[in-house]
DNA sequence: ACCGAAATAGCAACATAGTTGCAAAAACCA
DNA sequence: TGGTTTTTGCAACTATGTTGCTATTTCGGT
């Protein structure tokens, strides 16, 4: 299975330049996974998806370095498997700014962005100062609620 | 180190009767930990804390027990260690409803639970239903921000 | 295109987290 | 108290995540 069109992999070789990141195989196929589905990934999908050609610590290494440049961000879960997905808005290096919700679908499991919305204010007791907000909407997916019949 | 007093022992074995839960000691020193301090804990923290007199599958199954009949609920985290804190209003067999908000304090690491505020509403695009709102703060809490010098 | 320095990948070994089956121990109920 | 049921502890296993070291690859300069 062709995974990589000419122009895609461009894309993602410019991306990973940007960062100042060197192009290595195991980097293109990751960001490349990334850009392939709308919903985030977790380490063990991406090892289920290029473990046999990649060892797991460097997927491990390569999650890490793209958190670190602001190419991913993660998303917490309650299922002890934390998720990645690519930050649209360009996040700089170590700089994560993010007001969007995240979105679990209970039906195909699978977690979004929902980058249409924005994290309402919350207004926290005296005393409490906050630096980052994060929700998760759990609930169906477009694709999931009131499956069509045809 | 007295953990327990008569009075707080008693309230502890009410708690799990009250849920048709057999008392056992490791529930009951489970559950006293959770009584003894604002936080949630981990399983992590629990071992630490009880992890020589008990051994750690029974922790898991414990935890695993108090979540299913509503004693304690989960918290999800970005640092995949998902914490567990009690439920205020008694939730049932299997079934959570929180409308809190959870604090995540950078500097003491401590995780709790903000019963003052409430969870927004969170509008989400056509096609969304959501089922479930977890809502992640982070920052510093009142025991943390500007630390009062004596 | 080639070379050397620097960055990255792979390997091994380890640490932590979580699960399952089964036999022994205890809690419960009559 | 005694039999039944529930819970615990143990052993073994899988999954997840980390670290140090060496081999390989990338990349800038020539």
């Amino acid at each position: 299975m062709p995974r990589a069109t000419a122009s895609t992999e461009k894309k993602v070789i410019d991306l990973l330049k940007r960062q100042a990141l060197s192009v290595t195989e195991s980097r293109k196929r990751i960001l490349q996974l990334f850009l392939d589905r709308p919903g985030a990934l977790s380490h063990g999908d991406i090892e289920k998806k290029a473990g046999e050609v990649f060892d797991r610590v460097t997927i491990y290494r390569t999650l890490q370095t793209f958190v670190d440049r602001g190419l991913i961000h993660t998303i917490p879960s309650a299922d002890n498997a934390i998720r990645y997905a690519l930050c649209k808005d360009e996040c700089g290096d170590g700089h994560h700014r993010h007001e969007h919700i995240h979105f679990v679908c209970t039906q195909c499991e699978q977690t979004f962005c929902l980058d249409e919305v924005v994290t309402p204010v919350i207004r926290l007791p005296k005393g409490y100062s906050s630096s980052q907000i994060e929700i998760l909407v759990q609930g169906k997916c477009k694709q999931c609620v009131v499956p069509v019949r045809r």
